[in-house]
DNA sequence: TTGATCATGTAATCAGTTACATGATTAC
DNA sequence: GTAATCATGTAACTGATTACATGATCAA
């Protein structure tokens, strides 16, 4: 049930179509959520059955502009409120880099480098939306604005910490590798 | 289909039934993947079905010990050279605190230090384990050990920032209510 | 006019969770 | 003996992805 708290987060923080909500997924909102087109409009027809939005306007192409409702709003908080979290983690590079030893040293340090590639690039990504907020942003902004701000900085901490994990785990892989290649070197426990 | 992979690596760095497999996802695997033992039974069959593992031995009360056969690890291997990774995320903590905005600045402060709670608490355990490996584990450990180090650091780090985060996330949005508490300093930006 | 993008929807399938069901072994 | 834990399985349901299907608008 959580896309639903998700489309009334959106929602009321700005009116939007399914197609708009689609956009938001993919970009901002991605770093915490994401859903098809295919599960947000059935999950907007839902919510609009039981009174969490309503329908305020039309655009082209057949386009339906969505709000959250008050109802929606208080469903919002009281799932806000609830201390229960789910920190289910589904983590295919952890997988990955908790296998690297059935990969050669080579292959494994050069998972380790996209890995740091990665993550870089996503900083990049970030620090760019972070430039365009203002410096003073802990006093200018609005409590909406500060908690973008505020996920925003946990994307950056995260991705930062990953990319400095990346290239010490591509180091100590190639660093073994290395070793490996020295005749006589590969001892006891490189192997198996 | 990356249950399986999971399963595959797991069971060929050690033979293991459903049910221990189900509490190495609870514990160590935890922290890449994660599947119930309604998932795993059948996923266990398929694999036996497709002879991407076999059965070693047996335990009481019907206990069955599999292990990864030559194809199954083949099968491992051509995924980890697969370069194609899932990164979607879906994070419930990420979510709630893009919605921080919605719920009072005290709500919002008690939010993040659960956050930073959490990101201790798991901390915590993490270094146990850490603690038991040796502290030359670069060159005394082999391939399979190092690659699970390895992996640990990955958690240290990520647990490390995000404690961090919340610690500074915390007390942003408790000095936020502060201000806003000094009668005549609620003013534009902390409404809506 | 035609190709790209916007825009919404449904259907089929796969992955994951919760609930149902059963029985063996072990520790007290 | 009896309660806890070990151990395996299936069924029903919910959540998520991929595929099918359609049509409007806009820019070249």
């Amino acid at each position: 049930v959580i896309l639903r708290y998700a489309l009334l987060g959106l929602l009321a923080a700005e009116p939007a179509s399914g197609f708009d909500l689609l956009r938001r997924f993919s970009r901002t909102a991605g770093y915490a959520w994401s859903a098809h087109h295919s599960q947000i409009y059935p999950e907007l027809a839902r919510c609009l059955g039981d009174r969490l939005i309503e329908e305020i306007g039309a655009g082209p192409r057949g386009k339906r502009i969505y709000r959250t409702t008050e109802l929606g709003l208080q469903t919002l908080r009281a799932w806000l409120s609830d201390p229960s979290i789910d920190r289910t983690v589904r983590s295919e590079p952890t997988l990955r880099s908790f296998f690297t030893w059935a990969m050669g040293d080579a292959a494994a340090a050069e998972f380790y480098r996209r890995e740091a590639d990665y993550h870089r690039e996503a900083l990049r990504g970030l620090e760019q939306i972070a430039a365009e907020f203002p410096d003073d942003w802990a006093v200018a902004l609005n409590a909406k604005q500060k908690s973008g701000r505020m996920t925003l900085e946990r994307g950056l901490r995260l991705h930062t910490a990953l990319a400095e994990w990346a290239d010490w785990a591509a180091e100590h892989a190639a660093e073994r590798s290395a070793v490996a290649r020295v005749p006589g070197a590969a001892s006891e426990h490189d192997r198996q």
